[in-house]
This record gives structure tokens, sequence and C-alpha cells, in this order.
DNA sequence: TGCTGCTGTAATCAAATTGTTATCACTTTG
DNA sequence: CAAAGTGATAACAATTTGATTACAGCAGCA
């Protein structure tokens, strides 16, 4: 993944310590952009959708965790990492209660925030793992191979894209106009009513040629789900 | 939010700490499980998909952290926090880079795991189902099920939503007018007097077989209450 | 060009859901 | 208590939806 695409916003008022996140962040190769108070960070948000926050408690005109928290409640969730030169127990609570997914003391390792941003930008979904299990059915992602108890099996594209939706959102039922969009495409001009069944029932049958697994359910008058 | 379906793993050698570990996590509303060892681990995951696990870096045969890294190769994506009581940077950093989403240092403190515990729960999306109760029934949105005395039963699509509508008015008498209307959409030209009262008589059979809960009851002239 | 494999369409079959009807039971009311 | 009105229940039928199969068009390729 390149990390250039990745937009990190960071907020604290000490510039000196500002200055030194931002350099090192940089350096990690993200795309930074630092604020030294909470004002007009909303409208960033708003505009360039960053992929994570790093935010100090301690700001001037409004709390950093207040800010989180007022963030969440009108439904951002991005990911937040809180500094604090505190290390009240207390504190800490409040932290996490608002919203926040990470939580450190300064003076910290600049090492250890990155790679606390790692774990979080990949547990949130933007760096990508190669490999998704779901039972036993591998799919590793880079190499578009998949494995049903350790033996390789044959998909088509489409039927790719199809089986890696549902692992995605695995135990959801997924309605046929999702799919369609999802795997599909919006463009997709030619499109029966049954094409999805016909798709499905095509891939449950090289997932599960026996009938016995049953991975893949229908959910009558919605779609299907991974069980 | 039930924490009781929440299946936790912590895999830890030091058996006293592992029992403390279990003792708060389980006071805290989770269902726990404890490894001594990895062990076994690998198996009860893909046998029942926990949701956290908590690791222990230094164990008996293999370092919990080669042992995270194992999982995640071949596609195991659960959030897993690493306990340690060491502390150099150096370990901190395998840590992350085999796969780890946080790091505690022992001693710790079990309000802090805890939190650390909510927020991973969080950012993974387990606790963002959508459920809604009404005494011992648990309707759940999202992945369209629902448990009556946490036992799994079958509705159908008109019969969720007709339920659905109820919990969402709980305690007040809605009538066939209002039901009609809500749950078979403006539109529908087929309608029978009576169709509804064999509708919820569907429902109610399906809710409580034997009759006892009575959670829907008759609103005489009017229609049906969630009591 | 002809082969091969993928994918959409159509037709048929099977199953689940839902509406209708008839009958019985209960409540209310005079 | 009787009569009327309303709800419950069971059996049946219609409708909707999913599964399966066969076929045809098409793209990629030797």
């Amino acid at each position: 993944m390149d990390r250039t695409e990745i937009e990190i916003v960071v907020i604290e008022d000490e510039s000196d310590i500002l200055e030194l996140v931002e350099y090192h962040l940089q350096k990690a190769g993200y795309c930074v952009t630092g604020f030294l108070s909470t004002e007009r960070v909303e409208q960033f948000i708003e505009e360039e959708n960053p992929s994570l926050m790093i935010v100090d408690r301690n700001l001037p005109g409004m709390e950093g965790s207040e800010f989180v928290s007022k963030m969440r409640s009108v439904g951002y969730d991005t990911p937040v990492i809180f500094l604090t030169a505190r290390d009240r127990e207390q504190d800490l609570e409040e932290g996490f209660l608002r919203g926040g997914d990470d939580y450190m003391t300064k003076p910290f390792s600049h090492k250890e925030l990155i790679l606390r941003i790692e774990a979080l930008l990949r547990r949130s979904g933007v760096l990508t793992a190669e490999k998704v299990r779901y039972r036993d059915i591998t799919l590793d992602l880079k190499r578009h191979e998949v494995y049903v108890e350790h033996r390789q099996i044959a998909l088509t594209n489409l039927e790719f894209k199809l089986f890696h939706t549902f692992v995605k959102n695995a135990g959801q039922p997924l309605d046929r106009d999702y799919l369609r969009e999802e795997v599909w495409g919006g463009e997709s001009t030619v499109f029966h009513d049954k094409t999805i069944n016909v798709a499905m029932n095509r891939l449950k049958k090289k997932l599960d040629p026996e009938g016995g697994k049953h991975y893949i359910e229908p959910v009558w008058g919605i779609g299907y789900k991974l069980t």
C-alpha cells in the first residue's frame, strides 16, 4: 500500500511537538496535516476524509476527547489515537469512552507511535491483509487463489469477487441489489432477475460440491448470507 | 450490548495471571476461554471463531507473537492484544509487525485492559451490531436473526418486519390499518380482513410455541400490542 | 478459424411463504 | 343468557421465490 495516499491529521497545541510528530510521520511516508487547535478540523475532515487522527487531550478551547466525542456523535468513525501528558486512569477511561481507539502517554517513542498507527490502519481496513480466512476456506487476495480444506479450487473472476464480498460481510444477509452494485458494478446493462441465483448456484457448487458444508445460505426474500 | 455472546480467548502460561484475567473479563460480562499454551488454540479458533484474543508473548513451546504471525499468515484476522513482562522496544515492534493490534506491559491495570478490549471490539465491528431487545427476545437487525431465550428461531421476512414494528412500538396498541400500512406497504392490492389475524397467529406461535409468555396480546376491537 | 471456458438468459422444477376461507371460541353488550 | 362482533385456528390454494438445467453469445487464444 502506498502510504502517501494515506492522510493523517495531527492536533497538538505545542508547536514543537506537533512539528516533531509531523516530521516522523512524513518520514514514514504518510501525508500529514497538523492543527494547533480543533478549529477548522471539522471542515477539513469533511473535505479530506482522513484515515486517522492523532489528538492531544489538552487543547486550547476544547478538550481533545470532547472534540472526538462530538465528531463521533455526528457520525465520523475516523480512528483516533490520543496523546496526553497526563497519566491518570480517570483520563484514560474518559478517552476510550469518548471514542478513542488508542492512547499514548508523553513522552512516547515515535517508533511505537508509528507501530500503533499501522496496527490501527490495518484494523480499520485501510491497509488490507493479503489473505482472508473463513472457516476452512482461505482466500489469497494477492494471488487470487482459493483453498478449501487446503485444496486449491478454481474460481472464475466473477465467483472470486462474489465470494470475497461475502467474506467481507460474513454473517450479514446481502441482498441482490447490493450484490449487483458491488460485484457486477453499477453500469452493467445486462441484467436478468435470476442471474444472481445462477451465479450463486455455481459458486456454492464449486465451494462445496458434496453440499454438506452450507457455507452460504439463502435468506428468503432478501438474498444470501455467509453463515 | 450483551457481552455474554462475545467470546474472548486468553493464552497465558502463568496460571495465576490467567485466572485473574479470566475473572476480570467474566466479571465484565464476556465469555472467556483460557489456554496455558498455544496447543489446541487453532482448532478452537476454527470452531468457535472468537471475537478477540489476549496473548502472552512468552509462552512455552511457541512464542506468542510467532503464533499470531502463523495465524495471520493463514488468513485469521482475529484482533489480538499482546501481554508481556518485557518492555524492550524490540519486542514491542515485533509484536505489532507480526499482526498484533495492541500491546500491554505487565503489570497492567485491569480497567485499562477492559477499555482497550472494548475499543478494539468497537473498531473490529463486533460491538456495532444493531440489536433490539424486548424481554427475552433479541432482534439482530443487521443479521436478520431472532433469538428467544438465546435460542435462534426462524422467522420469515414478513414475520420479522411485523415483529420489528411491534418492538419499535412496545406497549402501544397497533391497529390493523397501521400495520397494513407499515408492514405490508400501501400498495398491497391483495387484502382480506383476517389476513393480519393469521399473520399474527403465525408470529405468536413461532415466538412462543408453548403459549405461556404472552408477548403479544390482542386489544379488542383495535389490534394488538406488545405487553 | 475453431476451440474453450465464462457468463447471461430462459425454461422448468421445487419449495417456502403468504393469502383465503371456513369453522370454532371467546368477549362484549343488551 | 343470547346475539353479535371479534379473534384464533387449521386446512387449503395461490403466489412468490430459489434451485437447477440447458443453451447461446461472446471473449480469449492457439
